[in-house]
DNA sequence: GGGAGACTTCTACATGACGTAGAAATGATT
DNA sequence: AATCATTTCTACGTCATGTAGAAGTCTCCC
């Protein structure tokens, strides 16, 4: 139900940068960050997109219910439903429930967790 | 990197139950599965394809690199290089992989999951 | 109040993935 | 060799996505 594109997901990393800086996050801030962020690692990368590109992308993110927007202030500000960790957690019990054997998935699952994780894991699910 | 179409989805699944009930899983055990299970709950429902159409869908799961196929045998046969478990962990590393916090997804994660799951999760990384 | 510029909405097009399948080629069978 | 099964090629419609111009709407300043 939750795929994205390269640059939808571009967009949603924005938001969410934005997010944890508590930025504005209006369209302006959102540009300027990308265009910033050109030497960057990975991801969809410079040759600065046109503002109503991005304005697509973010309205067909919100009808996909992953940004909401306040259009009550002039410039509108965009933000996402959900934390990138939320937003990511959930995709993952989408997928975990797409199998018929959830605890064989999640057998294989843990097999390649690395060490730290599965420390990790061991103290969340600590005895209770 | 692995987002299945409806129908793409469909076949996987009848090669994964083939693969359980250790069938020939040629093009015809395929189909004759896939019109047997018209009643079924969810996804592709009846309607039989044409024989091409299941082909074409294995080969670009072929080129996906979820299919394998012997081309020795006369009917070819045809099966799933991972099983449908391995497969959905797989999926959901990736999906794990995709943010940069790995732990922060993996605590939200644990904290929406089931009792029993949980529970399995205890065993699984139990002590080593 | 009217104009300029910022911001948003509409509309549109190209590309690629996917569902769908006919036509043609290839292999098996008698 | 003729016939039938199986596979490969080719093709088309639809939908998601990247991309953006044109036009409409708001604000702000003079």
């Amino acid at each position: 139900m939750a795929s994205l594109g390269d640059l939808e997901r571009a967009v949603m990393d924005l938001l969410w940068a934005g997010q944890e800086a508590a930025t504005a996050n209006t369209l302006r801030d959102l540009l300027a960050k990308s265009t910033r962020a050109e030497g960057g690692s990975a991801g969809h990368e410079g040759k600065d997109l046109a503002v109503t590109t991005v304005l697509t992308v973010l309205s067909r993110l919100e009808r996909k219910g992953l940004v909401e927007r306040e259009r009550g202030t002039r410039p509108h500000r965009y933000q996402s439903v959900s934390s990138r960790e939320e937003h990511t957690a959930e995709l993952m019990h989408e997928v975990l429930g797409s199998a018929p054997d959830r605890e064989a998935v999640l057998a294989r699952f843990i097999g390649s967790v690395t060490d730290t994780e599965a420390e990790t894991l061991r103290k969340l699910l600590g005895r209770n």
